[in-house]
DNA sequence: CATCCACAGGAATGAACGGTTT
DNA sequence: AAACCGTTCATTCCTGTGGATG
């Protein structure tokens, strides 16, 4: 609708001048990645010999979140991609976050299905419905089809309940199950004790190479943070906002993305308080929204009964403060009665057991093992990691 | 030193569901 | 239309665990 001329609505954004800059996804272009320098080399390094047709290196990245790890992997993958491409080595690479596709078939139906294109293969990837063998067939035909070189890059790799897609994708070209296509895998973690739980023979082979990506220190953060100020309009950005949100995200947790965030709700609270610039209070603010968000994140999905464990833990927490833990039959007893008040009913405490240990492998609780007194055995204790009252506020929204 | 209790957690099972294939 | 296939949510049964108690 061109050229209408009421003052309805504002048609000019007095805070943001390209907001897409704060997205998370958004991808830095080239030179915008900052403080990854080392760490983008050695990886480069590691995947070279995919430019000459020949297997990359298997690579293992571990760094808490937001330190920059699939950032990296990504934009060294797409660059390896295209400097084959000069060299005339047909490569590609897929991007599975194994947080959504947890299970092997799901991994493998991603994995095909993006570096499928059905128009040239004639090859079907159907969302669902094949067994996990047909997709693994599916695959290696793609990829002797179409491809010299495929990187694989599996992010959030401890959230998969299996390592045998790990076995199939490291034994692909010894047992012949693809024959022209040389396959090279990037597994990311976040938790460094995942490689002890893996399997020896998927061990050996996958984690050829390994780097460690630390936490953004203050300079770093406030540098990322500079580096997207132009989504702001200029001199909207008051000069100590960057500074002040890279301390206090530096200080929390080094994470960039959530640094990334707080800026971003900074200036959505200016914009609603139609403050003509971003303050530095605000921040503080944009921080807790933050932390709100996130957590309605992280519980998007879940079922109604891994709720309400939840609230009867955050209920817990909240009338007795400073405890360091409660027991299962404590929880569940809890649970029992805010089922009763929902008016459904309660699930088996094998099942609540199961749930909290959910919960507990998402960070939002922590679970510590103790053992004593008499007839007491061995039992659990559950601790809320996230604020108590956001996280009731959260799940009695509606 | 065997017993006991309250809890942990593995294993087997199955129903419901949404999809493909032939 | 019937046969398959994988996933999720849940239950039931069962075997460990570990220190105080008699």
């Amino acid at each position: 609708m061109p050229e209408a001329t009421d003052d309805l609505f504002t048609r000019e954004d007095p805070i943001f001048a390209n907001k897409e800059l704060l997205e998370i996804s958004h991808l830095p272009g080239e030179g915008r990645i900052v403080g990854r320098d080392n760490e983008i080399s050695d990886l480069a390094t590691a995947v070279n010999p995919a430019i000459f047709g020949q297997s990359p290196s298997n690579v293992l990245i571990y760094g808490k979140t937001g330190t920059g790890k699939s950032l990296c992997a990504k934009y060294v993958s797409q660059r390896l991609v295209d400097t084959a491409g000069e060299e005339g080595v047909t490569a590609t690479f897929a991007y599975v976050d194994c947080a959504q596709d947890t299970t092997e078939t799901q991994a493998v139906q991603t994995i095909a299905d993006s570096v499928n294109d059905s128009e040239i293969t004639g090859i079907k990837v159907p969302d669902k419905g094949l067994s996990t063998s047909t997709y693994y067939k599916r695959l290696w035909r793609i990829l002797d089809q179409r491809f010299n070189v495929v990187l694989i890059i599996l992010d959030e790799i401890d959230k998969l309940d299996d390592d045998d897609i790990l076995m199939q994708l490291s034994r692909a070209g010894e047992a012949g199950k693809i024959t022209d296509c040389k396959l090279g895998v990037i597994g990311i973690s976040n938790k460094i004790q995942y490689k002890d739980r893996m399997d020896e023979r998927v061990k050996s082979s996958l984690c050829e190479r390994e780097f460690v990506f630390p936490p953004y220190d203050a300079n770093q953060l406030r540098d990322i943070m500079d580096a997207r100020s132009d989504a702001f309009r200029d001199g909207v950005l008051d000069s100590s906002t960057i500074p002040r949100a890279a301390a206090l995200a530096a200080r929390e947790h080094g994470d960039a993305r959530k640094a990334i965030d707080i800026l971003r709700y900074a200036g959505e609270i200016a914009q609603s308080n139609g403050s003509p610039t971003v303050k530095e209070v605000f921040v503080t603010q944009a921080r807790e929204r933050a932390e709100t968000d996130r957590f309605r994140e992280l519980i998007r999905g879940s079922t109604p009964h891994s709720r309400y464990v939840l609230q009867a833990l955050a209920l817990l927490s909240l009338s007795n403060s400073h405890k360091d833990g409660f027991r299962t039959s404590r929880v569940y007893e809890i649970y029992e009665s805010i089922c009763r008040q929902e008016g459904s009913d309660s699930l088996s405490l094998r099942r609540v057991r199961d749930l909290l240990k959910e919960h507990a492998f998402l960070d939002i609780i922590e679970q510590s093992k103790h053992s004593g007194g008499s007839a007491e055995g061995s039992y659990t204790k559950h601790q809320l990691l996230e604020d108590p009252g956001v996280v009731k506020e959260v799940l009695t929204e509606n």
